[in-house]
DNA sequence: CATATATGTCAATAACACTGACCAATTAAC
DNA sequence: GTTAATTGGTCAGTGTTATTGACATATATG
């Protein structure tokens, strides 16, 4: 065996990353995401709703007024997928469609007050959950969080993310 | 209303974080976690696998002789579901079960060759997204990102991830 | 009018998870 | 040694989220 094989480097790795560190990456975002997403479920339960339609409700709260197309962009799920899900949450009055003005074809999504209230309070839930790490880790550790996750996003969706673009050059 | 409604602040958050910072978190962990997840992907469809086969060559991996019960505890799913999944990778040769000597009940779950094989193959993609990130975000920004992942993860998982707990204190 | 776009819908399928009910082997307790 | 608990597996049924393919409708654009 050659040494620029040994212990926890690799060809992959040519920097100063062990393989280690690497893979504690890799679980910590594992179960960080599952004990994130896990917050909010039970509220989503009781409504008997599941993840999809949070992920629908959120992002039609964050950008009011988004076509069905723009949503399945951002969602990266077919067309088929999110009707079920959205007709669904039309139907019980948590968003409203309206044709727009200007293109009779494009249903624009809003929330209803129904809509805004459950929308409030997953987020709410999720919101303490990262204000509780946010306040344990400090102001350097949340700026290098944010600096990382977006270095994780791919390119052409770091600019859908909310918030300033504090370190884009 | 109360000033203490006024924008970006609320009683849920009651230091110097807006409800925009936080909303921030939320889009970036969905999205990063997204695209994470989202590199491995391919490889597993290649052998007509899902995440769920993913996870369990991931913790056999890192956890050789790991019983189906510990296995459960990790992944936080029934055995029910385990045992679909489970039985696919031992038919198919990526995990060999070994009876415990000492407590004939419990099965040992290791990986074979073929198992480490696709393990690596995996957990290289993953590695290499990751390797990226941390690349251009640099050293003290990975430590940020480690604190705050840290802190998102119930206490009780916490001492499971890999690596050493460098801040534990 | 022909074509492209935006959306919706029907049908079939699959991955992944659940609950409930059992069974078998093994070990531990009385 | 019989009973009880543990570990693991399995069968049946269900539900959520996603897929592909085919087709329909309304509208916009050329």
């Amino acid at each position: 065996m050659s040494d620029q094989q040994s212990r926890g480097r690799s060809r992959a790795n040519p920097l100063f990353l062990r393989d280690e560190d690497l893979r504690e990456a890799i679980e910590l975002l594992f179960f960080a995401y599952r004990d994130f997403t896990g917050e909010a479920d039970a509220v989503l339960e009781s409504y008997g709703f599941g993840r999809a339609h949070h992920r629908i409700i959120y992002f039609v709260g964050a950008n009011a007024g988004i076509s069905v197309g723009e949503l399945l962009t951002i969602l990266k799920i077919t067309k088929q997928s999110l009707s079920r899900v959205l007709s669904q949450l039309v139907e019980e009055g948590f968003i409203d469609q309206e044709t727009d003005a200007e293109d009779r074809r494009r249903r624009r999504l809003y929330l209803t007050d129904k809509g805004r209230a459950l929308e409030s309070e997953l987020t709410l839930r999720q919101s303490r959950h990262i204000a509780e790490a946010y306040r344990h880790s400090g102001a350097e550790a949340v700026a290098g969080f944010r600096t990382v996750l977006r270095g994780l996003i791919n390119e052409r969706d770091r600019s859908r993310v909310a918030g300033r673009d504090s370190e884009t050059g």
